[in-house]
DNA sequence: CAACTTAATGACTTTGGGGTCATTAAGTTA
DNA sequence: TAACTTAATGACCCCAAAGTCATTAAGTTG
């Protein structure tokens, strides 16, 4: 006896982004290497044969999750640079609720993680990313940071590694998330925690008033 | 004809820590899916059958990765913790500098990367590298911070918060340096990085004097 | 409703790499 | 130097997962 027929549906619009938000969850969570392909497809509600008909590969799947997840937000928070006016404090602060907004509380957010860890195994892919995001992320900081030292908000310091330093708690904090967090005991607060980077960003960058 | 007979040593002491440099390096490099057994054996100067003499598979060779990077760095810095006169910030500034001088400089940097990539797989893992090295390292910072802000020299600031933020750059910059940090066109100052944090960090936790 | 197009399926093939073990040879002992 | 112990080897087994494709059925057209 021939197996019931399934009740398969023909959905060919939404296939591509549903297929693509079943792997960054598992790429994120396992890893490239340790995720099957069958398994992304099934947590798409989809067969493995229905995946290759929409990606031609594991590692174009992995590409495609990576364009998707740049998003515009780079844009946006270029064009909220571009529009600013007020102190370049506050500039930083925009941008960072905003990069929050559209990335920290979504599930892009595990894409840092993901770029990290398979970085060495996929080097044309981590050098889109590092042109398209990571690049372009530093500029706003350190276009953020000259106007401050500047206009004399700021203290006079190496742009360079203070782009660096002011980016790595927020980029650590998702890291975490995905990682090593969950086992700490009391759980994290990140509005707290993103408080305290800002606050000692402030107070550590600023010129202090005599 | 038979293969001419192959020079073989037998160094059955320095097999384990020559296996385990092996092994993190890979690991480290491509990840704990993408590394291959032959790969960690050959790099060993050894053959797949002689690994698995000193270590019953892959998870406990990974596992044995873990436990010797751990080393008695944490004990150092509990001792060194203990016997500190000065003041709080100086204590800090000694901290990271034996961390570094023991971790950060040697092959042993590359276990975060490895940790943070890794931890959703391995739980059990991941929680013996939270108790053993995470936690005792952030409860270090963290005793350096209360002392700071009891004795008038820092700032108030949420503990468990600041905590985080003040290790967040330093883990970052040794993930960096084992994944996107190639991309960057102009090499990365390690000694400048941590100079900029440190500076930051100063003036933004200790009170403003008036 | 018959003929046709194509989205979707899942059984099948292939292969890379984890893990085993019979064999070999380095070193040791009497 | 013969007998013995054990470190080391690599050919082999086996399975999981990437990738294929003949078949099926959902939807469309006249």
């Amino acid at each position: 006896m021939p197996t019931p027929a399934p009740a398969r549906k023909r959905r060919k619009e939404a296939r591509p982004s549903e297929l693509l938000a079943a792997a960054l969850s598992l790429f994120v969570d396992k890893g490239y290497a340790a995720t099957r392909l069958e398994d992304v497809a099934t947590l798409a509600g989809v067969s493995k044969g229905t995946l290759y008909l929409y990606y031609a590969n594991k590692e174009a799947l992995f590409m495609a999750v990576i364009q998707e997840g740049i998003v515009p937000v780079l844009a946006e928070n270029e064009e909220i640079a571009a529009r600013h006016t007020g102190s370049s404090f506050a500039l930083l602060e925009k941008l960072l609720e905003h990069w929050w907004s559209r990335i920290g509380c979504t599930a892009y957010a595990g894409i840092p993680k993901l770029m990290v860890a398979e970085a060495r195994n996929f080097p044309e892919i981590a050098a889109y990313y590092y042109r398209n995001v990571i690049a372009r992320g530093r500029a706003l900081v350190g276009a953020a940071l000259q106007r401050g030292m500047d206009s004399g908000e700021f203290r006079r310091l190496d742009i360079e590694q203070t782009i660096d330093v002011v980016i790595a708690p927020v980029l650590m904090l998702l890291i975490w998330d995905f990682s090593l967090g969950h086992f700490k005991d009391t759980p994290s607060d990140t509005n707290a925690y993103l408080a305290v980077h800002m606050d000692l960003m402030r107070q550590g960058l600023c010129v202090p008033r005599v």
